[in-house]
DNA sequence: TTAGAGTTGATTTT
DNA sequence: AAAATCAACTCTAA
């Protein structure tokens, strides 16, 4: 009997190392691979033209990625609660995998199609692939089910479990889609499909943004997987990566500048013939052409393809390690390192998997119960840069701008919203970021929120950011808040040229 | 019960 | 640039 698999793209938007795309393959006479996009959601009201544009992105890249592979991405409009079982019907198909999602929308959404799938006798496959580790796993070492709320503690427990699994390989071939053009095979969904192929954002009701502006990189595996290459091959960066000591106010600039150049020599391979390929004629390596288009702030720039799985991270994690092998040892180390900059992924992604409502302060049993306001002056002035300190306006701007923040301007804003100034509840702020960021993510964003407001995590509530003092450290000449306020690079006094 | 630790403060001193 | 000081929180491990 013929297996028709249908391979539900959510996040783990990649071709590598993704289990359950093999598995879809397995034995597959045909695999029909569906993102399905509700237009309802992707609306301006709940997420940011940057994180829209980046999925969209990210989608044509994988549709191209498959069908170099002899497939294609078909992407439906809808609700995929409703696409997804009358897809698996109309088209008969007996299998379906998934990443697995630990988000609780999601858990949610996915035991609705599962129980669907399941009563029509469609075998469902959700393997575990978004993480380094499997949520369950990890969750079962826990006392009492409960995570621990310490960094540490998390490291002994994740290395309770060795080193994460390896990677696998993506396929050379897939399984071609079902036979029928791809009109045809939507008009079989029926009304539970209103539209179907990647959109633009103007259809999707956004204001367009042009190529040069809002995030200044490209989303999609093929990107995220040169960027994360580029990024390893910068050994020096990477050895000496500690995080907080990574500039907030470093405008975006050529990755190479931005990373300043390998000190640290690459190791030369083995193979005489790759160093041939490594090394044009003049002696020079050849990877510089590409290198100018792709720009990067102080940090790696990586986190928007790790949300939506465009990198995984377990590709991410070994490619690091053979790299930290090779330094022997003379590299930064957890928490402040690269590699730790994972783990504390991973450390929320299980807080958030074992702390019910962990997206709120009630019925929150990790949060601290404060009683924060919700002053609305207050919130408005700081989503919108208008509290009048450049430093948080700023930040702020450039949040709304690009889609994006430095780690550390996010904690200063963070602390001003909160403990530190305007004592606005953390989950009005947590809705701001996840509305604006293109690397918003459930498990990292609460759980920073929660950190920077004391609420959990961390508890040394006199330590706060002042809102001046701490922008004029890194920014000593003022181009980074002349940046992102323009009004400010006016000059008032008697000598407008003054440098 | 208590000592020690905690990714990323600010300011002053060396 | 790095270390000491300030003032002082809560949690974990012993």
């Amino acid at each position: 009997m013929s297996t028709r698999s249908l391979l539900w793209f959510r996040k783990g938007l990649r071709v590598h190392d993704n289990p359950a795309l093999l598995r879809a393959c397995d034995g597959a006479t045909s695999v029909m691979p569906v993102f399905v996009l509700d237009p309802w959601f992707m609306s301006p009201a709940r997420v940011g033209g940057n994180r829209v544009r980046f999925l969209l992105e990210s989608l044509r890249d994988l549709d191209a990625s498959l069908q170099q592979r002899g497939s294609r991405l078909l992407v439906v409009h809808g609700d995929p609660t409703k696409v997804i079982p009358v897809a698996l019907q109309k088209w008969q198909c007996t299998r379906l995998c998934f990443e697995l999602d630990t988000e609780p929308y999601a858990l949610i959404r996915d035991a609705e199609v599962r129980e669907r799938a399941n009563a029509n006798h469609v075998n469902v496959h959700a393997p575990s692939s978004h993480t380094l580790y499997d949520m369950d796993c990890l969750l079962a070492k826990c006392p009492n089910s409960s995570p621990p709320t310490n960094y540490a503690t998390f490291l002994k427990l994740a290395a309770s479990l060795g080193s994460p699994a390896k990677p696998v390989p993506a396929p050379a071939s897939i399984p071609g889609t079902i036979d029928g053009d791809i009109a045809e095979l939507v008009a079989l969904l029926g009304d539970v499909c209103t539209g179907h192929g990647v959109p633009t954002l103007e259809e999707l009701g956004y204001e367009p943004i042009a190529e040069n502006e809002g995030f200044p990189a490209r989303g999609g595996e093929t990107e995220g997987l040169r960027r994360l290459r580029e990024t390893l091959s910068e050994r020096t960066y990477v050895a000496e990566f500690k995080k907080p000591s990574t500039n907030p106010t470093t405008l975006w600039r050529p990755l190479t500048e931005a990373f300043g150049g390998s000190k640290i020599e690459p190791k030369p391979p083995a193979n005489p013939f790759e160093a041939a390929k490594r090394k044009g004629a003049d002696g020079k390596t050849n990877s510089k052409t590409t290198k100018d288009t792709l720009m990067a702030p102080a940090t790696t720039a990586l986190s928007p393809y790790m949300k939506f799985g465009c990198v995984s991270a377990r590709t991410f994690y070994h490619e690091l390690h053979d790299l930290l092998r090779e330094l022997k040892g003379a590299h930064s180390k957890p928490p402040e390192s690269l590699e730790g900059q994972l783990l504390w992924r991973e450390f929320y992604y299980l807080c958030a998997f074992g702390t019910p409502n962990f997206y709120k302060m009630e019925g929150n049993r990790i949060c601290r119960q404060i009683n924060w306001t919700w002053d609305q002056e207050r919130l408005e002035a700081w989503e919108n840069g208008k509290t009048g300190f450049p430093w948080i306006d700023a930040c702020m701007k450039q949040l709304k701008k690009e889609g994006w923040m430095h780690h550390l301007s996010r904690h200063a804003v963070a602390c001003f919203l909160t403990r530190g100034d305007l004592f606005v509840h953390w989950e009005a702020g947590a809705a701001v970021f996840d509305r604006e960021l293109v690397d918003a993510d459930y498990a990292l964003n609460n759980g920073n929120w929660m950190w920077l407001s004391c609420s959990c995590f961390f508890y040394q509530y006199f330590r706060v950011y002042g809102p001046v003092s701490f922008g004029k450290k890194w920014d000593k000449n003022g181009d980074f808040i002349r940046k992102y306020l323009p009004v400010l690079k006016v000059r008032i006094g008697r000598f407008p040229n003054h440098k």
